[in-house]
DNA sequence: ACCTGAACACCGTTCAAGT
DNA sequence: ACCTGAACACCGTTCAAGT
């Protein structure tokens, strides 16, 4: 009654209520995916989680091992998505490791897109091993993406080759892309206004005089060509691995 | 004297102490800085920040405009020392736009590697218009980069296209290469340990047996070979922008 | 077995009050 | 003009106590 954070699921559901799902790791973790989804993730605290659970912050203890397991724990279930979608989408073991990889890129850049909140979260924790590089970072993807690419003809060498630049490519480009979407939906988190002039685009009230290229340019700069540029450079990367293959 | 995080400095420097520079917003900006190298992010605090400068947490809000605005500062800070090596090492203005990427490709990757804990916030921190892309996010590195690449031969269309491949190409690259310095220097922040047996190199504690091809990899995926690997990438999207511009 | 009340240490932030 | 004490609302987390 005070935040309004919480008014989506108001009633506490007294103990006849009919559809309550008892507490579980499972379900603390998809109430947290979906509350970082509609709030940001800024605003993901046990206290707020627990109420959204119509349960207090401290019964989530017992299913979850602390706040940092809590976020190892999303993490870990957006990237077995991924390993659903291989299983269910993508039976056919003939395709080509080209083929492979469009999938896996179009995979990530769904959760990307789907999850733009959580994404950075993805980005920026420290895997399990140092040598584990976001966005694919869990054992059975990697291995996946190892046996996959060594089957069709890559070697060890090559194989952690194009391993490190592509997940580099998923990084750098996802993002960005995430980060533009996250902007509208993660709420202010701003340095506290200090009564300047009002103006309703608040975004735009920087000074670009100064900047001339950037002016004149600032059109074109703010056209979305996410989707293109992805393509693309996923094909150029493809190209690059394959003179590395056949070299 | 409880936490083990502040023997650094210890005497708040008593009114007669001699070197104590007067608070203000650059000193308060630099010391966090130097704070989250040393502790990593999550220890920066404003109580902490204080107690570092000798002052007590609420002084730190007549020249910061709470703690988002700190953070900002701090960004904002970094990418200006881009700009410092811009005007004092790279006074020559003959050089091609490929010298002049390669200079700025490796200026940033200074920055990553010196201050590998504050790379993270320069990455996802949403900047202050929606099309600037970290890590290229002040608009005077954009403007140079906007007027040096313009006045050899880069159309609008081109240089804007250019931008965003330059900015995910560094992104995605030195992100993970800031991970993987950051993961030593940044302190645990470790879900809790539940009493597991203790293994003295905690990290290794996976269990690889049912990825085998990880497995019989680790050595070659624990190699490092960041500094060959950026200079390859740059390389092929130079390669890349110059098959735009002469095409 | 599962949840909670009360407590603790620590946050960010405000503001009247001190010098 | 600059700093602080005290206070407030909010955190994460623990643990004995309730049912």
């Amino acid at each position: 009654m005070s935040s309004d954070v919480e008014a989506d699921r108001g009633e506490p559901a007294g103990p006849g209520a009919s559809g309550r799902r008892p507490l579980s790791r499972e379900l603390i973790i998809e109430t947290a995916i979906d509350f970082v989804d509609r709030h940001g993730l800024t605003a993901l605290t046990m206290r707020r989680l627990g109420k959204q659970l119509g349960v207090e912050a401290m019964s989530l203890y017992r299913y979850v091992n602390g706040r940092e397991d809590l976020l190892e724990g999303i993490v870990d279930r957006m990237v077995a998505e991924l390993q659903l979608h291989r299983d269910h989408e993508n039976p056919d073991a003939t395709i080509g490791w080209q083929a492979y990889l469009q999938w896996l890129a179009h995979a990530v850049r769904g959760l990307a897109r789907e999850h733009p909140n959580l994404f950075p979260l993805i980005a920026t924790r420290h895997p399990a091993a140092p040598w584990l590089r976001p966005p694919l970072r869990s054992l059975r993807v990697v291995e996946d993406f190892f046996d996959t690419l060594i089957s069709r003809g890559f070697s060890d060498t090559r194989v952690v080759l194009a391993y490190r630049s592509f997940s580099s490519f998923l990084l750098g480009y996802l993002l960005l892309e995430a980060s533009v979407l996250g902007a509208r939906s993660s709420p202010p988190e701003e340095p506290l206004d200090e009564g300047d002039s009002h103006v309703p685009n608040a975004d735009q009230n920087l000074d670009l005089a100064p900047f001339p290229h950037v002016r004149r340019l600032e059109e074109q700069l703010s056209e979305d060509h996410a989707g293109a540029e992805f393509e693309q450079a996923l094909e150029d990367l493809l190209d690059r691995l394959d003179r590395f293959i056949t070299e």
